[in-house]
DNA sequence: CATTGTGAAGTGATTCACAGCA
DNA sequence: TGCTGTGAATCACTTCACAATG
């Protein structure tokens, strides 16, 4: 029970909640500040103040690793990093091949946060000649047409897919093929992948969207057109389509 | 409920779940694409297919929005494509700002979906001198100095903090007190606004360490292999952007 | 005695399964 | 006949509230 008596080994890393699972990340990062500023002990209502997550739920979140803290005390905050950490599979690092060096791609690419995090770039491919060759922060630019060799040189733990819609889920199926079995997509497409394969989605459009719905909930809602919305005909002028296949970007991926 | 029976204002665009909320623009988005491709109806099951979403969550997703599809037959998918973009509120565009013209503030002013969804960037703004007055795209950027001024000219919807996490709080406290109340957020911190502000957030750095988490559980155990379906997972959330505040302490006990 | 850890209750989302309708 | 719309059942997550305890 005593937080320092860690004989390793066991912890039920198993059957971690995906809500909780969702968490942990940030409660690793506050802890990663409390421990900069030295600061030794946390209770659950402080790491709630911190993460903006209610302390109850900090303190079942954090029961799923087991139990570390100290009922009068708090947890100490090397010891519970180390245990999210670990719960996290951080204690190794995981390689990341990227396709699609446009904005986006090279927003990851020189993520500060990635090394000191345990991610390593081993990749960063583009289709462009143009953009081959030239640097983005650390990494070099290759070309897409190696995703399969540098995919075998490398086997990277996760395959970022940055490039526009259209060839996403080309993208995404070289790199299964190539074994890669976590991706992250950023592409505003849904990729279909063998059941053994991981696909997480960051969607932009959609977060805003959903921001924008709320404005408008908040702004008293101009009720649009309330008896005769003419049915099954004409969408109007508004575009609302989906334009992203559309490709106005850069060249990346065939 | 008769499709045909609205008298009164219109559709129950309150009451709708956040779950339901958040998988709406992806109907839209597919809706848009079938639009295009001149697909009259769809039936739940093929929008199931197209959203990697079940049928019957598909159906009550969109009973949310009102009764709009026809028994034995489906959906219309332009007068479908006109209730979400209704119930979204996309029927007038968004004003975005955006703070912060790093590669992800430019991945952002960039990004081809944003002007054929609605979203119109009102401003990219950065403290960096070198940048001011450069060209994003259709966007020049301007001098973050000029926030107050910007925001009281335009009158943002959505304000977009993609600036270091050093710097994001006050970022967004300037922000909130401009009188934006709907906030995207990539600077990986937690930021405090008062209760009427709105806050996503889109963190990398967790996307990364929920799929390391999955690919760890993967290496280590008996490759639970199914059949080979489809497989669509949704997510949200990420964050990034370069210098870090420092804190990262991977592990390692006391 | 402050704070954890957790049963139990509460809330919300998903899935089932089928009645109702075009 | 085929597919929607939806009650009812199930499952998952959150919150409460308190006994356990260093």
């Amino acid at each position: 029970m005593s937080p320092q008596s860690h004989t390793s080994g066991s912890a039920p890393t198993r059957d971690i909640p995906a809500a909780t699972l969702a968490r942990l990340p940030l409660y690793h990062r506050v802890l990663g500040q409390l421990l900069d500023a030295k600061v030794a002990t946390v209770s659950s209502a402080e790491l709630a103040e911190l993460t903006g997550v209610n302390s109850a739920k900090v303190r079942k979140d954090l029961s799923h690793l087991g139990s570390y803290g100290v009922r009068g005390v708090g947890y100490d905050v090397a010891y519970l990093n180390y245990q999210i950490s670990r719960g996290l599979g951080l204690t190794h690092d995981s390689s990341v091949l990227i396709v699609g060096a446009g904005n986006l791609g090279r927003a990851l690419a020189s993520y500060a946060g990635f090394a000191s995090r345990g991610f390593r770039v081993v990749g960063l491919l583009d289709s462009d000649p143009g953009q081959v060759g030239t640097r983005v922060g650390p990494v070099t630019i290759g070309d897409s047409a190696t995703l399969e060799d540098l995919a075998a040189a490398t086997s990277p733990d996760i395959g970022v897919v940055a490039t526009p819609a259209a060839s996403a889920q080309s993208v995404c199926d070289r790199l299964v093929s190539a074994g890669v079995s976590s991706i992250l997509n950023f592409a505003p497409t849904v990729l279909t992948v063998p059941a053994h394969v991981e696909v997480r989605k960051v969607d932009l459009g959609l977060e805003l969207q959903i921001l924008a719905f709320h404005a408008q909930q908040r702004r008293g809602e101009a009720p649009t057109n309330g008896a005769g919305v003419p049915h099954a005909v004409d969408v109007s002028g508004l575009d609302l389509r989906d334009a992203e296949t559309g490709t106005s970007r850069r060249g990346v991926p065939a």
